[in-house]
DNA sequence: ACAAAAGTGTTATCCATACACCCATGT
DNA sequence: ACATGGGTGTATGGATAACACTTTTGT
């Protein structure tokens, strides 16, 4: 234990604390399903069930270093965006250890991470399979705490293009969407918002990889986080 | 130090665990003022400037009793409606100290609470005077950050029943939103909009304190927080 | 009677929604 | 030629925003 902040030494002298933990809520939209990314959990108490990728937070370090380090460890992906979600603090959060649980959240393409993702390591489970019978301790409840999260931030700012390659087409931008929120747009008026929006710009490139008439590719033309409303 | 989680235990060996602590940023509304109660730095590095009301997290606290307990040791205020606002993290928050800081935030109306606080041992800074050379460590940044939230809040949920008496006037009601937002609105329009949402109900009661013609007393239908567009 | 705040409706504009057909390409 | 997904416009209804006068009370 290092030198006592001076403001706090009443605390820590009256009071012993608690242990801070990072909890990474990892969605990939894969096979035209929202899933979330699982590790096994590794003692008893999980009874078997799936859980966070998530560690203690190291002295020195940020939240946002602590994930990244842990995200690496659990599923080999690296540096990649992603939003705080929520600090929690219940008691019983977990059974046998008082341990508060930043977390955090953040959505990827399955294409991209597949290939570094170990599938003998973690398991992508559909959100719609979320449940406490599956996923140990309070996590079922930080998952769906997380998908709100994510579709407010979905709807109301342009999160989305952290997940999206340089070049996309409006049809793949809407199927995210479609994916996400669990329902379809329509096309028209779909296409009419996002380009009112001026969030993008179309290119004079084509996707020639599908066949039938190659779709017009369109990139993001503001790098910036801003709030505006999409749907 | 207490048994160690299984879960964790490959962190706990490797790493030593930083500290917890929650800042409470607590706005009031006083003579027409959006303020913060802050109070003065408890030792050298806080340079003589204001901070926010906070201290450490004891083990078994959850993150709210904590925020409890610590407002009404530097407030004398307890047990308000309060919202997690972030878990700050960044390296150097603290020149001298590895704290990371949960923050939460509230409004209350001065009316009720100025005779509980001791304004010899708290200041209330008007928001407009917050910055660098006022509060210490980063708080005027979380200060910033906590009244983006604010007004987010106010403008897309019902959250400000929470600050209001039982029984108010639509003027009350109208002035919060005047002095929070720092612009007015619209007299005709601003009641259309509240009235439409259903959220509150005109009562058979009049504010007679006030001289001039009496007007009528509103209260809230429905306690739940939701998320309804006011403005 | 007058000052001061309460209370009340209408109109114009903008945005969201609903909806159906033609186009370019690969097979 | 046909099957498949890409691409486009209009009309309607609902919400928002702008705007001024009458009412009730205390002094």
């Amino acid at each position: 234990m290092s030198t006592l902040h001076p403001d706090y030494t009443d605390d820590i002298f009256n009071l012993s604390i608690p242990v801070l933990a990072v909890d990474i809520v990892l969605f990939t939209l894969y096979k035209d399903q929202l899933c979330v990314v699982l590790v096994p959990g590794r003692n008893e108490w999980a009874h078997g069930k799936l859980t966070l990728p998530g560690g203690i937070i190291g002295r020195g370090e940020t939240l946002e270093e602590a994930a990244d380090r842990i995200l690496e460890r659990d599923t080999n992906i690296s540096h990649i965006y992603k939003e705080q979600l929520y600090t929690f603090s219940a008691h019983n959060r977990d059974d046998r250890w008082d341990v508060i649980s930043c977390s955090y959240y953040t959505l990827v393409w399955a294409r991209e991470f597949l290939s570094r993702i170990d599938l003998t390591k973690v398991a992508l489970l559909p959100y719609d399979l979320v449940s406490k019978e599956t996923v140990a301790y309070d996590h079922a409840d930080i998952i769906q705490y997380a998908y709100q999260r994510l579709k407010w931030k979905m709807e109301y700012t342009n999160v989305v293009q952290r997940i999206l390659p340089e070049r996309f087409t409006l049809r793949s931008l809407q199927d995210i969407y479609e994916t996400v929120f669990g329902q379809e747009f329509d096309k028209r008026n779909f296409r009419k918002k996002i380009l009112s929006l001026q969030l993008i710009e179309e290119t004079n490139e084509y996707d020639t990889e599908n066949s039938k008439r190659p779709a017009r590719l369109y990139k993001f033309s503001d790098k910036e986080l801003s709030i505006v409303g999409i749907l």
